[in-house]
DNA sequence: CGAGGGGCATCAGTGACTGAGATCCGGCAG
DNA sequence: CTGCCGGATCTCAGTCACTGATGCCCCTCG
């Protein structure tokens, strides 16, 4: 228990900010439709005067943010001119820095990707993986062709612990060696980008909100199957941080009863019953698959599991019944977040997602119906990202728009 | 899984909002500081220059929400006018519906009890109870003396679930009868206040952040120890309600292997091994408390519960084993939802929690340091709330306080 | 081909914050 | 006791984002 930290009072807020806010709210409305808006829809979607939209609007334009895109005219009257994002008015860099392999994407405003590649993860010391990561990066972007001034940053996702104040790693379980590396100077530095770092899940989180359409809106829990499980929160579209970005560890909610021996002292925690190594596991022993290949790191696992999600596919009652079992217990885990937190939406992903999508999605969302306590009130959704196995790096892409054009209410206030 | 909602977009701000904000952030630093502010302090606090803090400070002056209390001057100079908060200025009536009790408070504006008073909770149906609620309110305002005008307006908390928008009860599992009862409707016609409901845990996490001084800033979990256990969630200043206002329901985290099986299907459930309820009945099963009574209620409940404090207190081995086992469960209860928002505090308080502070605060804070999954990165505070018993009612009153003055940063989006 | 209607731009107008300078207030040195 | 000085606060324009009124523009329809 330590002295309680003076309080440090929300600071005020002034006219320029509140017009800088203000375009990042049109910016999102354009964003959220599919088609695009006229100004005039604009002003009643916002609650802005149709003449604050012109002039918000002509700053965006003359940012190349948006686009004027042909006109549309249902009625009498002149036609609306529809405002729609331009893709190439800025992008952004995306580096997922996960145990097994690095992931490098480059985005567009409207979070697509422009370029992508891989790399397995070097087993040196951090400093030697930075540089690779800085190399990687320049030929990545001379690739995508992109015009190097309309990069706004680099956003990097890390397994957590992190330290958000230091942009550090802070000993991850895999990743050995990393021991508080300051890699968002690091990165800086090598690149001269613009560096964000967050913690995987968050950027997950955030790739949502930014590139998954109508599921990344309002108030969600994004569950990241990886190598390990963890979760992103968006609250009112905004996304938890937590007071040191690490928010989204739910790895030691008790979800099998009697389940196996966990690192914290308890059985049958997320972290030691339902990840994929466990699993994989547990179809081993049960002779689903066959051999044992002890010490199994990333790549490995992520294949034995396909190969699991293959026999199962087939038919083979063992293999469901596992695959069952594990979404039944990540559904409890589901529960005890969704009812924490009262949020309207469950969107799973990750790189494991797409093989164990049937199974969890014929099962989950039933479950957590059963569980919710405001079951009553509301409905629980429950679907599956539309943000592919790169969700990371692309998220972690997305940390930088989200960072520079998302309307958060922190852009409202003075910095101190 | 329903369809996907249209998504809201975050509205636009204008001049008119920024002003009403930036004054709810200067009283909102005036009133976090102890002995008052001046004006130049504030202009360095909340970052706005001494100018506009002297135009809000007048309005503030003009409302009568803060009062010039003499002058401090250290060294040569004018001295400097200490702002502080005028207690009289504002004042809100709260009331905390329990299934046993029912708890009415007048507070002022710096969330300091003016009066207060309880009644056992009738068992009739809930429209009679809501004119007897109603007819205790105008007694209490009568009695506390308070000018009417003065009332900014009545908060209720229930126990969930709850449905905000309609601002009704939802079958709450020990007040039956109660079934989506508009109770803010009717308490607003029969007394004609401008009223607020919300569940009871969140209101206590409010309470905490207007009457419990420090401990009450920045991001952290509410601990209700009530006839039920839940959690009320602040994040940066600002509570978390969730979609329907049902955040916090933690009842269904698994805490103890093989422990009681509760009416989820689970066992070992906080509902089920941690409630007082279920340590009463434990201690008599043990002989610690004598006589087996069944279907205790709210009242007898308590008593019992501190029957077996008193045992404790009094050096019973099997008592004080007791309650270090409720300590160590609910610890784990309160380490999934702290890894899951990455808190900086943890607040413990309500009707139990006086008796049962000895026994938790000795064990709780190094149970929930060694699950801390940020443990390297930032300490984890445990405290006993300084609101006391009447935290329910309290918080129910703050609710109307903290709607009208808090910075919140929905204040700043035009409504739709 | 003209009327009508809706979208959008232009032009002041309002109001909140800001910067410079004036004013006020007390302590201190002479 | 008096004048000087430093700091706090106020006065007075100035800037800028949003708003309301007005008018132009462009398309459809009769």
């Amino acid at each position: 228990m330590t002295e309680i930290r003076q309080p440090t009072p929300r600071r005020g807020t002034n006219l320029p900010r509140m017009g800088d806010f203000n375009l990042t709210v049109i910016l999102e409305a354009i964003r959220r439709s599919t088609l695009g808006l006229s100004r005039v829809e604009l002003a009643q979607i916002v609650g802005l005067s149709p003449q604050t939209i012109s002039n918000i609007s002509r700053r965006l334009l003359d940012q190349q943010l948006i686009v004027e895109a042909g006109k549309e005219g249902s009625g009498p009257g002149k036609p609306r001119t529809i405002l729609r994002l331009n893709p190439a008015g800025m992008y952004a860099v995306g580096v997922h820095l996960d145990p097994a392999v690095i992931t490098f994407v480059v985005l567009d405003l409207l979070g697509d990707v422009v370029r992508h590649s891989r790399m397995a993860t070097p087993g040196g010391d951090p400093a030697g993986v930075i540089t690779s990561i800085a190399g990687q990066i320049k030929v990545l972007i001379e690739e995508s062709g992109v015009d190097e001034s309309k990069i706004a940053g680099l956003g990097v996702a890390v397994p957590g612990p992190i330290d958000l104040d230091e942009g550090s790693v802070v000993e991850p379980p895999l990743l050995t060696r990393w021991n508080r590396v300051r890699i968002r100077e690091a990165l800086s530095e090598a690149t001269g980008l613009e560096t964000l770092v967050d913690k995987d899940v968050t950027s997950a989180a955030v790739a949502e909100t930014w590139a998954g359409g109508a599921s990344g809106a309002g108030s969600f829990v994004f569950m990241y199957m990886g190598t390990g499980i963890g979760c992103g929160i968006v609250l009112n579209d905004e996304v938890v941080r937590g007071t040191s970005g690490n928010a989204g560890e739910i790895g030691h909610i008790v979800v099998e009863p009697g389940g196996p021996l966990c690192d914290c002292g308890l059985h049958g925690c997320v972290k030691s019953s339902c990840i994929p190594q466990v699993l994989v596991a547990e179809a081993e022993a049960a002779g689903v698959l066959d051999g044992h290949r002890e010490g199994a790191d990333g790549p490995e696992v992520q294949e034995r599991y396909a190969e699991l999600c293959d026999k199962a596919d087939a038919g083979d009652q063992k293999a469901i019944a596992i695959l069952d079992k594990s979404a039944t217990l990540v559904a409890r885990a589901v529960s005890v977040v969704t009812n924490t937190l009262d949020v309207e939406r469950v969107v799973f992903g990750g790189p494991f997602w797409a093989r164990m999508s049937p199974y969890f999605m014929e099962r989950v969302p039933a479950l957590l119906d059963k569980n919710n306590a405001a079951r009553m009130i509301h409905d629980l959704e429950v679907v599956g990202t539309g943000v592919g196995e790169d969700v990371g790096a692309i998220g972690a892409a997305c940390l930088v728009l989200e960072h520079m054009l998302a309307p958060r209410a922190q852009r409202l206030l003075l910095e101190g």
